[in-house]
DNA sequence: GACCGATTCAAACAACTGTTTTAAACTTCC
DNA sequence: GGAAGTTTAAAACAGTTGTTTGAATCGGTC
């Protein structure tokens, strides 16, 4: 059982094993990274990690816990309400996503982490959507429910929502397949750029013809949610400013 | 150093073993999946794998292999090929792909194993890549580039790939957190036949977008990040060309 | 029946896993 | 300086991994 460290070296150690550590369960998950690989980068001995964490487990719920770091995704957050047009919500969320994935000086593997945590589920996920994704997917929906004219919670904005993160998402998940299919493809940031632009363009024209299909939708009466939504009213025109 | 099975006793434990892997790999991935889980569910002994496929990544190559399942690829390949508007050879693609996912008859597991190597590869990728996704990967090319007018090969046509592609897979990587964000949402043929809808509509829509904005790229060479244009429903060609 | 190659089996192997132990080194406070 | 408590270090532990071994079994042929 682990004993309470107090000691100020103690928290380098600390700082440096999750650093490592987020690196090694970034590229290899949970189950494949190894604690004398993660030891080894991080310059410490192999009981360290029981010793501040307790057991593996413990070490990468932890790193888990950072990685939900909801200073990104908060930023993310503030800047989509701040901004004024759809289009540029959609920017700043992809360009925010890939920046998360770039991320050189700080927190690169982060959203990795959590890739691989939702391709191959963990009891930890449950707080992770909980306490990151679902705010994040929340806003989305507000975002795209009015650009689409639907209530946030119906299937016309879910789905699209789905095709605006599944895009960016892709770039995430195909990588390596990516590198063999498109080899003149690095990723740089300016690479990235356009991608973003890319994804914000195709995803703003989706959304039209979702406009257009929805509208078409409501006489013809499919089975849909028991959800009575009436907000034609309100969300109409595009880009409905805020705050 | 593994001798050749010439039996039909032989090809019976070969199937047991491909049926019970393709399940575990599903299941844990390539690492975490163990030979003798594999055995005990296929009923065969410890020494099989390596007898029968040399070592762990051989009999993992083979099932990766069977997984990219090449006749339902072949099927949607030939099914493209013989269609004759883009929506219905999109809309080819998309259910091909989600036929895959649901198939019940079928081993489903498949593209989940096709998922998980591509999130977190192994050795084997490269030769499924080359053997089967590549030339899916280049007759969406084909398909997509006579759509927006751009070469098969250029930048413009590939990202439009990529949105379509990560539309679809989207669906398979996030099922568990999509399972907890939207519970009705349960991936039935009915919901499977919506979605595919919306992809082929959502992507035909950002296609043509695509094809504007590859147009305007040729003339225009203001490089500007895209602000809040005045956007129109249906045509916004106005992201800024980059260089 | 006896031979022979192909296949299966139980057992063991060497390497690696997370974890624990034990002692040394260090910090802190008297 | 010395004692107490905290942190690190090397080594060993018990368990699991993929793989190999060598004998036993099977199926067919002479």
């Amino acid at each position: 059982m682990p004993r309470r460290p107090k000691n100020e070296d103690s928290d380098a150690t600390r700082a440096k094993l999750l650093e490592a550590a987020s690196l090694v369960f970034a590229e290899l998950g949970f189950r494949a990274a190894t604690v004398r690989e993660i030891c080894a980068r991080a310059g410490t001995n192999v009981a360290s990690v029981n010793y501040h964490f307790g057991d593996k487990l413990g070490l990468y719920t932890e790193v888990l816990k950072d990685s939900s770091a909801p200073e990104v995704q908060n930023r993310i957050r503030s800047a989509i309400s701040g901004a004024s047009s759809t289009e540029e919500q959609l920017s700043i969320f992809v360009r925010g996503m890939f920046d998360k994935i770039l991320g050189s000086n700080r927190p690169a593997h982060r959203l990795k982490i959590m890739l691989q945590e939702m391709a191959n589920p963990t009891p930890a996920l449950a707080i992770v959507v909980d306490e990151v994704i679902r705010p994040q997917y929340n806003q989305l929906c507000k975002v795209i429910s009015l650009e689409i004219g639907m209530s946030p919670k119906s299937t016309a904005t879910r789905l699209c929502v789905h095709s605006l993160i599944g895009q960016v998402a892709h770039y995430m998940h195909a990588r390596a397949v990516m590198s063999q299919l498109w080899p003149q493809f690095q990723m740089d940031a300016e690479q990235a750029d356009e991608v973003a632009r890319h994804i914000v363009r195709f995803t703003l024209a989706g959304l039209a013809s979702a406009k257009f299909a929805s509208e078409d939708k409501k006489k013809v009466t499919r089975h849909e949610r028991p959800t009575n939504y009436r907000q034609s009213a309100e969300g109409q025109g595009k880009s409905a400013g805020k705050t």
